[in-house]
DNA sequence: GTCAATGCAAAAACTTTGCAACATT
DNA sequence: AATGTTGCAAAGTTTTTGCATTGAC
């Protein structure tokens, strides 16, 4: 029995929070959201985000920093996330040689490899400053 | 002015605890150096993580999970975490492709990319039977 | 003796959850 | 009408911190 999503007013502008938004917290969602909605609870906002992880209709960054970020580009890409502003940038590369190293880590360990995360850590143009 | 670290009996225990386990949490050492020491705290235990960390001579593994793991192998490798059971194995593969992507990956995004974070995720062998 | 380190407890930071009222289907 | 969803507040988890006391140097 596969639980029916319905279409509140609350899940519609939180999705458009995440695709007006760069990456952006669950707290940055929380404050963007609430501008039109201004009596939503931060409970709703992790809510929904974490219903819409599991129906696959966003996803969640790793390696992006201390608390999680999210992301409606649902296309394997990567990240990379600056250390000092917390700013977070999609990187253009091929995932062709980490799925190449996915299998070579199954062969290695003996593990079933599900999927891996990589992302790049540094100082954005705009912190060099 | 540099602070010089004194070696305490805690410090000293919980270094010995980071090289007899396995990539282990904070409450993971937490449980082994009570142990020895029954009256340790947890804040404690942090503390010297953190610092152990700053002087290098600890790691934190990233992409590992919910927490924090430690590591107390300094030199540059990979690991595979259980999804089930949370445990973590040491990968042997040759970061110079990663290395390569690095500096790909600066000139397309003007970052200066100080460090990168791979970790794969499946499900090890204990897990599967 | 000096000042780093400890134990303890309180708090911070992020996220989840219980529950009665409410809204979507 | 049925049941998924909300707001609110309380609580859970992991980690940090303030402070008086202790201990390494």
């Amino acid at each position: 029995m596969t639980t029916v999503l319905r279409m509140t007013k609350q899940r519609e502008i939180i999705l458009e929070a995440l695709e007006g938004a760069s990456h952006p917290s669950a707290e940055t969602i929380y404050a963007e959201v609430r501008k039109r909605l201004p009596h939503i609870s931060l409970g709703t906002v992790y809510r929904n985000l974490r219903q819409l992880k599991e129906t696959g209709d966003i996803s969640e960054l790793q390696c992006s920093g201390e608390y999680s970020r999210f992301d409606s580009n649902l296309s394997r890409h990567y990240h990379v996330t600056c250390s000092l502003c917390g700013m977070v940038m999609d990187i253009d590369i091929d995932p062709a040689s980490l799925k190449e190293m996915e299998e070579e880590v199954g062969k290695k360990t003996g593990f079933d490899i599900s999927s891996h995360c990589v992302g790049f850590h540094g100082i954005c143009q705009d912190c060099k400053g």
